[in-house]
DNA sequence: AACCAAGGCAACCGCGATAGA
DNA sequence: TTCTATCGCGGTTGCCTTGGT
């Protein structure tokens, strides 16, 4: 493939180059000696300045090239992989929160670039969308999410922690490892102090048990049940309460899932002990979830559950657990 | 084995924001 | 204040892979 674009201008951006380096400039896909001038050049002399790093580098690419190359490909703490539960099930909330906002987005998502959110979310949630034959903006398509998808992720997320757990002693111990380097973390930073936490969570090295697959999708008759509920009752309760008895979870679990009956009221308590910004969705409780169920606390994930169905007036087996509960040690 | 369609993803493009001369 | 260079973001494109026929 020639790659040599001799068409190639960006004026637009003042970023103007000579007629001789415009002819021998590339595009397209990059080679392994064009990764390493350029992992060299960072390495001695930083990044930034991409244009004339471009040129000192001698490499014959933009500067707007090499940055996106080097942000989104080499830089050594980008993650690769497959986009994990928990990973997808903080994309969607936050997605549900910000929008298109893929670079906010993907600063709750240690190592996973812009990019690569904006790609989840084209080709996988929009498939959805189009599944559905409605818009992804569309209410019809958020209840989906809301209702069927996000509480199913939250489920696998749950078995997945479960199995961990039973199937090898270690994964505890492990999450103790990561919790010693992070004394009285708090489950509650949220979106805003996420980050720092979420870094060790992800270096579980078991998470690939909770990787995405094909089954994450959610099924035709998943579609069929929301939406033939919807079709017999406006009533967003009652199409909630239909799904979760026609679903594939037990009631009682639906009942516990939290993206299906927090109240934003409830979550603001909580969520006002720690951050005064934001305000805090029902959706929150999920990405709360995902976050304690990445790894840091699997162990004492269920005392979370108890104490968030305390908060919300659900009395069970787990009611005496109180607030304090959310910090670890 | 060959062809085709769809999906996934890296890379590109355009534009607005920002910094600095 | 204006102009230019650069950065960063969101949208889009197009190539490669995979799965189905």
């Amino acid at each position: 493939m020639d790659v040599t674009n001799s068409e190639f201008s960006d004026h637009s951006q003042g970023e103007l180059l000579d007629n001789q380096d415009q002819m021998d400039l590339r595009r397209g896909p990059w080679t392994v000696e064009e990764d390493l001038a350029l992992i060299n050049y960072i390495a001695n002399h930083g990044e930034g300045r991409w244009n004339s790093l471009a040129r000192c580098a001698g490499l014959r690419r933009t500067g707007k090239s090499c940055r996106l190359r080097w942000l989104n490909y080499l830089r050594p703490d980008v993650r690769r992989g497959n986009i994990t539960l928990e990973e997808q099930l903080l994309i969607l909330e936050l997605h549900s929160r910000w929008g298109n906002r893929w670079s906010k987005i993907a600063q709750q998502l240690p190592g996973r670039t812009d990019n690569e959110i904006k790609n989840y979310w084209r080709t996988r949630v929009q498939k959805h969308a189009k599944q559905l034959q409605c818009d992804v903006n569309s209410k019809q398509f958020k209840d989906a999410m809301k209702y069927l998808w996000m509480p199913r992720l939250l489920e696998r997320i749950r078995a997945s922690s479960m199995n961990q757990n039973n199937d090898h002693s270690g994964a505890t111990a492990h999450v103790n490892n990561n919790n010693n380097n992070n004394h009285n973390m708090n489950v509650y930073s949220s979106s805003i102090g996420v980050q720092n936490n979420y870094h060790s969570a992800f270096t579980t090295p078991d998470n690939s048990s909770t990787t995405a697959t094909s089954s994450d999708s959610l099924s035709a008759q998943d579609y069929y049940n929301t939406f033939h509920a919807h079709d017999n009752n406006n009533n967003n309760n009652d199409v909630v309460l239909q799904s979760a008895q026609t679903g594939h979870m037990g009631y009682q679990e639906f009942l516990t899932t939290p993206s299906t009956y927090f109240a934003d009221q409830d979550l603001m308590e909580i969520d006002n002990q720690h951050q005064k910004t934001t305000t805090t969705t029902a959706a929150t409780a999920t990405m709360l979830i995902a976050q304690v169920t990445c790894g840091w606390v699997v162990r004492t994930h269920q005392r979370i559950y108890g104490m968030l169905r305390t908060t919300c007036g659900f009395i069970s087996s787990s009611s005496n657990t109180s607030p304090t509960l959310m910090v670890f040690n």
